[in-house]
Parts: structure tokens; sequence; C-alpha cells
DNA sequence: ATAATAATTGAACAATTGTTCAATTGTCAA
DNA sequence: TTGACAATTGAACAATTGTTCAATTATTAT
């Protein structure tokens, strides 16, 4: 285990130079967002399921064991969150993933959860 | 805006072939859990605050404008879930970034929320 | 030992979250 | 048009979460 970094400048120093490099809260928000629509089971699961392909709600519920409802609860949020896209397709909604992001987090996510 | 991926198999066979490929209850727990830690604005100052080096709890109550108490609860949070780690010295505790992992999806999590 | 400072802890509270349930909208086939 | 199926919506509920407050532990200096 290695030695914390450097400590030189006195802790009010410091202190001014980090508060200078902090993001704005539009930023910290923005971030924090995205990562609670990732934080919650049901949602990992559609996006793992959707990572083969496009599926339709009721195709996702059989998939996942759970109600329609629920899952388009779910679906709304990561939509929003632009985390996949909807396309109609006669009565069905099919839904896709819908960025290329979201494959690197998780294979970096994935990394660390199974060091 | 492409046509959603080919569906040429039917509904059940779909539904059979992904639920094949789903992870486990464990796996999905860890990866949510993971990104839910992530998931806090509060958190995600801390994590930014401690990218350009150590800091002890009072520093960073101060460059956060929040109590003591309210950061040690949420670094206690992220020293559970791995993503920092505290160094004792003297009367301070000196918290550090933990993971490699962290700054590689920070970076892709920013090209996200950015675009 | 005592005082002073740093950090942690647990209980309590308000706020947020995910699922269920019932009702509704929208689309296709008869 | 009617009936059936797919999907969405809003209200309600239990469960979880983040901060505050007060009390406690731990370390240093006098």
């Amino acid at each position: 285990m290695p030695d914390i970094s450097v400590l030189t400048e006195n802790s009010s120093v410091r202190v001014d130079n980090v508060r200078r490099l902090m993001p704005g809260e539009e930023l910290v928000c923005g971030l924090s967002d995205f990562f609670k629509v990732m934080g919650d089971p049901t949602r990992i699961n559609i996006l793992w399921a959707l990572e083969k392909g496009a599926l339709c709600v009721n195709e996702l519920a059989a998939v996942l064991n759970m109600t329609k409802s629920a899952v388009s609860h779910q679906l709304k949020i990561l939509r929003v969150a632009k985390l996949v896209r909807a396309l109609k397709k006669g009565k069905n909604v099919y839904y896709e993933l819908n960025d290329e992001h979201v494959r690197i987090i998780w294979e970096k996510a994935l990394e660390h959860v199974c060091e």
C-alpha cells in the first residue's frame, strides 16, 4: 500500500485549489442522474436483455418475470435518460439500446465488480 | 433513424433465447449497487475532489460546504464500495481514490452526459 | 489527566423510489 | 362497431435514502 499523495501545501490552500476545480451543479447532477438510472436491478436487467436485440414490452415482461406495468414504468425512465429508444411496430412497441457509451461503461463497471 | 433489429424468430423463441443469456442475480445486484453508489451528487463531488489528490474529512467538508458528519457518512459508503480508501495520518484521516476503473467509467459517463 | 480537535456512529426525520393496482389509450381483426 | 390485446398512466403503498443532531471514540498538545 503506497503512501498518500504528497501533502506539501497547507490545508486551506489545498481546499482553495480543489474548490476552484469543482464542477458546476449542472454537471454534477447530470452525472449522478445518469448513474442513478443505472443503479437499479430491474433496469440493469432490461438493458442486459436489450443488448442482444430489440424486444417489446410483453417480451421484456416475460423475460424478467414482471408485470407489463412495472416494466413500462422502468422503460420510461430509461427512455427519458436516452439509454433506450422506442419504436412502434403495429400494436407493439419495441425497445432498443440507444447509446454506444452504455456498452463501454458497462464493460468497465463489470471489470470493477468482478475485479 | 434505422429500422429495429431483425425480428425473424417468433416472440416466444426470442424470449427463450434472451432468458438463457440473462445474468445471475448476484451479478445484477453487483452492477446496480455499484451504479447506485455513483448515483448521488454528494458522492460525485467527493470523487471529483479526490481525483486531484488525497483530502481529509475536514477539507472535504470545507470544499463541499457540508458538515463533517454528512461527509463521513458518504465516505463510508464509498469505502465499502471500494471506490476510496482511508489512510490515517495523526489525528486526520485522508481519503484517496482507490480504483482505476472509476476514472475510465467517469470519462465515458461524461461523454454520455455532455454528448 | 485535561482540553481541544478530527472523525465516526446511530437514531430520527423528510424526501425519494419501485411495484402494484385499476383505469385508460391506442391499434388491429372480425 | 365491437372485442381483444399491447402499452401507458396515476395514485397509493412500503421500502430505501441522505442529512441533521447529539453522543461517542480517538489522537494530539498542554
